[in-house]
DNA sequence: TGTTTTTTGAACGAGTTTGATCATATTGTT
DNA sequence: AACAATATGATCAAACTCGTTCAAAAAACA
């Protein structure tokens, strides 16, 4: 017999809200506060603890040291699925003690969150607030970031001194995302972007662009390289025939994430 | 016949609170002021005992001598609302397009939290990630991160490049959080938050210290610098009027956050 | 509109926390 | 040194929380 009366994000805010003010919160004030039954509040605690915002304890919940709003709500659940399988299937890239340049973006930041998952350590690079906060929140790997000027609306540092840094640096393995792949080009939205996965890829011995398949298709204004530069290519079983062998036809190896599993 | 008014977190930081006011506590005290039974209490002196927080004597504890290096996975959230406090009063010291260092910790989190509510534009330099997200999400804001090396179980980057990067830049104000205030010095338990901490002092022109009360008194490990380095310290009104002369003495401005605004 | 998927609240057994009780140990006083 | 007063730790039942399961209600989808 549900009565909604807010919607989850709505409960989940100003969960978060309650226990920003007074530090702590036992589940029958949140009953109160939130017009909701126990059974929710603890699913919501639950859902929150299990993405590090809060803490769960008998009886209630307190707030995470690290907590911040990392989750944008707004990421555009358009082939969520998709992402999340292409970057389970990036694990298997992944050796114990690499170390691996991870790009910005949602589909890079699955595959953060499955390695971080998978207890291999790493050492990680990133310029990605989120994907730096998934990586250390498991206190087994080395997080770097360069640094830099943080892009507007989204979670990505741009510019120096993270550009000169990358410059001086020699890794195992990069994860790069990318907005748009045509025909022999990976192109992105910003030319400031564009000169950071730039080098990334100068930086790294093997380089592999995850990227689901509406990325397929459309381009962008700004080259990053040319499909020679990359090694590897994840998609996911909806990238056509036609995109996949073009691809190959450049020397390019694409694997197929499959969202069942 | 439970009869749960707080939850075992809430109640620990009540007692380490209790403890930080009277450096001891009894029992009887402490079943009055938890409203709870002295079975609990013991309990609960048991339990932080056990991790190091108190020392139990007969009838009551006492605080650990060591608390202040171990301490946050319990005491983060003790003086939440004083931390807010201290976060909205140093708004005022903000004025549109400053460039303002911001150092790392909760206190200096929520000093992020009020500026950007606050809708005030401003350039911001950073190395806690929690703090470049925050003030990164309303879109007014230009935030710099100078990177490093992400700090094991915090939100905060430590090292190079962020640490060459801050000598060669000079600021308008910095909110420099710290773990102790003891007579003459501020003290932190890393010595590389040391380190950064004293690059930000050097970097900026007006340094304001945030500090709960809570951080009067004990002391840690590693100097980041005098009084006489430091501009002004915001506390809240529990802050004793001995600690407050005795830091006005070296001539510091402090300021006092009222929790009730 | 009808169907599928997700979300919610209730119910139940299992496990945990809490407060009272009581024999024993500790402290302070005579 | 003996005594009274109090604190302690162990034990136990009551109350509460937890995780799971399940059916009903929304929401999403076709």
């Amino acid at each position: 017999m549900p009565r909604v009366d807010r919607i989850p994000p709505q409960r989940h805010a100003a969960i978060l809200e309650h226990l920003r003010a007074n530090g702590a919160a036992s589940i029958q004030e949140l009953t109160g506060a939130l017009a909701a039954s126990p059974s929710t509040v603890r699913r919501d605690l639950d859902y929150l603890a299990e993405r590090g915002y809060v803490e769960r304890t008998h009886g209630g919940a307190t707030l995470s040291a690290s907590s911040t709003e990392v989750e944008s709500s707004i990421t555009s659940h358009i082939a969520q699925k998709e992402k999340a399988a292409i970057g389970r299937l990036a694990v298997s890239w992944v050796k114990a003690n690499m170390t691996i340049i991870f790009d910005s973006g949602t589909t890079v930041l699955e595959a953060a969150r499955a390695i971080a998952d998978s207890n291999l350590p790493i050492t990680a690079v990133t310029n990605d607030l989120g994907i730096a906060q998934i990586l250390g929140s498991n206190g087994r790997n080395q997080v770097i970031v360069p640094g830099g000027t943080l892009r507007p609306g989204s979670q990505t540092l741009l510019g120096n001194p993270g550009a000169a840094f990358l410059r001086g640096i020699h890794v195992d393995l990069a994860f790069l995302g990318t907005h748009a792949i045509t025909d022999n080009l990976l192109t992105d939205s910003s030319l400031d972007l564009a000169e950071v996965k730039r080098a990334m890829i100068e930086a790294a011995r093997h380089v592999v662009v995850l990227a689901d398949s509406n990325k397929f298709g459309p381009t962008c204004s700004f080259d990053i390289c040319t499909l020679a530069e990359i090694d590897e290519v994840i998609s996911d079983s909806r990238l056509s025939d036609m995109d996949r062998t073009a691809t190959e036809a450049h020397g390019v190896k694409v694997s197929i994430a499959r969202v069942g599993e």
